[in-house]
DNA sequence: TCAAAAGTGTTAAGTTTACACCCATGA
DNA sequence: TCATGGGTGTAAACTTAACACTTTTGA
């Protein structure tokens, strides 16, 4: 009888709550929601959902990006569990954090509008529902620490971009200056960082090249140092 | 009614699973159980427990270590949510692994006998009870890499030690020589490690000093680098 | 023609690594 | 007296940080 034992103990509504970064501008953004059922109905929140009876709860984070996205093969990371016996005023949940990175461009808008979401600056965050200011605090953590060493960044960029976005973005996350000559001696040092002939015009009169992160390059030898 | 939206969806069973790490004669430790209840009793496990329904996650990972060594001021950081479907055979359970630093010597070892726990090293593990494994690799590369930015080696080592004793922790964990005069070098630039004029005359016949972390003086300027 | 962003190398400072011998003691 | 682990400094290699001017072009 295997689950006589197990079935002496509590149950508890576990749910995913996702951070959803963008970058955009030389912002790093959130994408928050108006909560859409009470308790606590219209607060800005992450996005989140309850996991269902069969599903991985990395099933279930994918499932709520998707929902809010339209996009399928989102870069996705947890950030830990969350689970004071007080976050949640509607009743006990257990909530597992989990962080996206997305390419803004690509999000689809009206899935967006019909889940009341919004991207939001990290700079100025409204209040949040629950722990969700810690979630994202977590996330951002654990991001910083990882960018680095992973090639992780390029996620939140457009499949080309220039340097000095990829620059832009690095700061953004990091919270400090780089120094534009130093931050491109490292770039050349990497061979998945490919060059295109393809040039931008979008944010300067000159023009600026276009980069690529090649993944089958860095798949070869998957050592990272920026 | 707060709970009626909520309590449309399914509840699971929440466990913690705890990674208790020790050190001795140059060995990285784990304290493994043999399972005591159905199914697969019997089989080394990592030792957990059920999420009660009035104790917050981090609460109930103390209570399972202090069930299995007595103690109760415990150095222990999540390492994540464990989750897939069928990760249990018995039931659905998804499970919240945490991981702790003793030090070896002050573990209660009727307690340990009692609850069939033993201290297995890390180099020899024996085949474990579901993704006890990976929960172990996740916690051992968290603990991998922080161990040169926060001060939580000490955790696995008596109050008083030797540079040795410490320089051999180093190697252990990072699984990589370190040169003793470098290694020296960088101790002695740390305010916070102060030398006692204790000696261990275990170890050696010349004796070797004994040295302290000073938790109060780190705190002031809680910087770490080794 | 000029404002705005792109692009480009060198040097000094700092950090990391490699390396070998003498010391004190108990058996 | 000798085997064992404790303790100590220096120089070379490498990495990081600081720094300023020229180019292109659309408005």
């Amino acid at each position: 009888m295997p689950s006589t034992y197990y079935s002496q103990y509590p149950k508890f509504h576990v749910a995913v709550d996702c951070i959803i970064f963008g970058f955009k501008k030389g912002q790093l953004k959130v994408l928050l929601q108006k909560r859409p059922f009470e308790p606590r109905q219209g607060e800005w929140s992450l996005m989140g959902g309850f996991v269902k009876r069969d599903e991985d709860i990395d099933s279930a984070a994918q499932r709520v990006l998707y929902q809010l996205t339209g996009l399928k093969t989102i870069y996705m990371k947890q950030v830990g569990a969350f689970g004071s016996v007080n976050r949640d005023s509607g009743d006990r949940v257990i909530s597992i954090a989990f962080f996206a990175l997305v390419d803004i461009d690509r999000v689809n808008e009206e899935l967006n509008h019909e889940n009341s979401a919004y991207w939001e600056d990290m700079e100025k965050l409204p209040p949040l529902l629950f722990d969700h200011k810690e979630m994202i605090e977590g996330a951002l953590k654990k991001l910083r620490g990882m960018i680095n060493r992973h090639p992780v960044g390029f996620e939140l960029l457009p499949p080309l971009f220039t340097l000095t976005q990829l620059q832009l973005l690095y700061e953004t996350i990091l919270g400090e200056k780089i120094d534009k000559r130093n931050f491109r001696k490292r770039v050349g040092e990497l061979s998945f960082i490919e060059k295109t002939d393809a040039i931008d015009k979008q944010s300067s009169k000159r023009g600026a090249a276009l980069y690529r992160f090649n993944g089958t390059v860095y798949q070869k030898e998957p050592v990272f140092k920026l």
